[in-house]
DNA sequence: TCGGTTAAGAGAGCACTGCTCTCGTTACGT
DNA sequence: ACGTAACGAGAGCAGTGCTCTCTTAACCGA
């Protein structure tokens, strides 16, 4: 069963259809991405496609799973490669990492974090691929308080704030309130790409390089990562 | 020239446009924006829409610039009707405000804060409706520094991130550092907002009201509104 | 090596879309 | 009261997503 050759030249063919899509879709954009001019591009009927995906939203689905993983890998290797103890250093370059990648797939980066094209479904599918990049980033504010044993003194409204079992799951031994930090800064290091790359920040901010290093300080600080290199170790 | 009746007879038939595509804008999305439909709606011909709308991207254009102006309009009144010297609730209602629209308009937010739909043009019109909202944020902050004529130390990374006519425009005497603060609070905010509507915060935070009064108490001290009452009048 | 199964692709077709064009008709302004 | 100009209907073109049928080719077990 599940035979061999078949199988493996059905994935070629699939990643080849995603292949041509992802380049139309650096061309028209999300909202003119047609099957048929991916067809066309291929040289075959878009009847044929269908063997592949089930729907134009199937095959939309499926890109943005796979700019969730080139977002999520990229960031991954880009993270693993600063020692581990300079945790200043690892959050910059997650920080520079995940803006130069939306930078350079813009389209892609739109696809995930722009307005829900389709239906607005298929999250269950996207959730895993959708947090590798989280999880780089909650791996270095767990790591800052990975010695500390202490208990926190907590802030009612922060526990009301938070989804425990996930906070748990993601950040033991971080201090709550440092954990809903972190997603502010979270949010806001998205919020401002996002508005770099739609064109909110046209009138406002020209050196947007410049204003997002120091935006990647300030949520270093907001997050816990006080100095230079981690002063708890 | 500029005859009376034709003209408010036009007004109030592109007006009728708009409102049906509004609601079929709730019901599709922005993708399944239909112009035949919208006629169909109206009983009339797509070709007649012709006549008010070269199209369908001007229409959506012109949604996107009402939807501008509407959340412009609604955020000023309620800010207005708080006590001037209140910085700190001017600020708290100015961020409630914002977020109310969203939630209760997520398709018009969805077309003005998510990825740019159509093809990425038409920003000169809309610049002006964009910018209500930020003025209202940015007067709160100036007001915060309308008495102070200090001379602030500036710092050179600080100098060089901001497009300075814009700041010296939009916040006069407010200290540098401060308007890049204010850049950083207003994606912060824009960025929760995005994600919470796009569902990327499910996961992570389940009791979104109590983060968001978090996130505005960050953001007012980062802005620089440290009390409850403005301490520097 | 051969036959059977099964997946792949072509092609026609349906209902829909944005948009253009032509052609009556109506209603407004002079 | 009349001529002009805006309006709307209808047909039509090229394109879309998707379904169906039918043919061809390739694999797999014997």
């Amino acid at each position: 069963m599940a035979s061999d050759k078949r199988e493996t030249t059905r994935l070629a063919q699939v990643e080849k259809v995603k292949e041509t899509a992802r380049m139309l879709l650096a061309r028209h954009g999300p909202m003119g991405l047609s099957l048929r001019e991916v067809a066309r591009e291929m040289c075959q009927t878009s009847s044929a496609l269908y063997r592949y995906f089930h729907s134009r939203d199937e095959l939309l689905t499926a890109l943005i799973v796979d700019a969730y993983n080139d977002l999520g890998a990229t960031t991954e290797v880009a993270e693993a490669k600063v020692a581990r103890g300079n945790l200043n250093e690892r959050w910059r370059v997650t920080c520079h990492t995940v803006r130069n990648w939306a930078i350079s797939h813009p389209h892609e980066y739109a696809l995930i974090f722009g307005s829900p094209i389709p239906g607005y479904e298929a999250p269950q599918l996207t959730v895993a691929a959708a947090a590798r990049v989280t999880g780089v980033m909650a791996g270095i504010i767990r790591d800052q308080f990975s010695d500390v044993t202490q208990e926190f003194s907590p802030d009612p409204r922060v526990e009301e704030a938070l989804l425990f079992d996930n906070v748990e799951y993601l950040m033991p031994n971080v201090p709550h309130d440092v954990a809903v930090r972190s997603v502010f800064a979270w949010t806001q290091i998205f919020g401002f790409i996002s508005f770099e790359l739609f064109g909110h920040l046209l009138g406002t901010v020209s050196q947007t390089d410049v204003t997002y290093g120091l935006l990647i300080e300030q949520t270093a600080q907001t997050v816990g990562l006080v100095d230079q290199f981690n002063p708890r170790t």
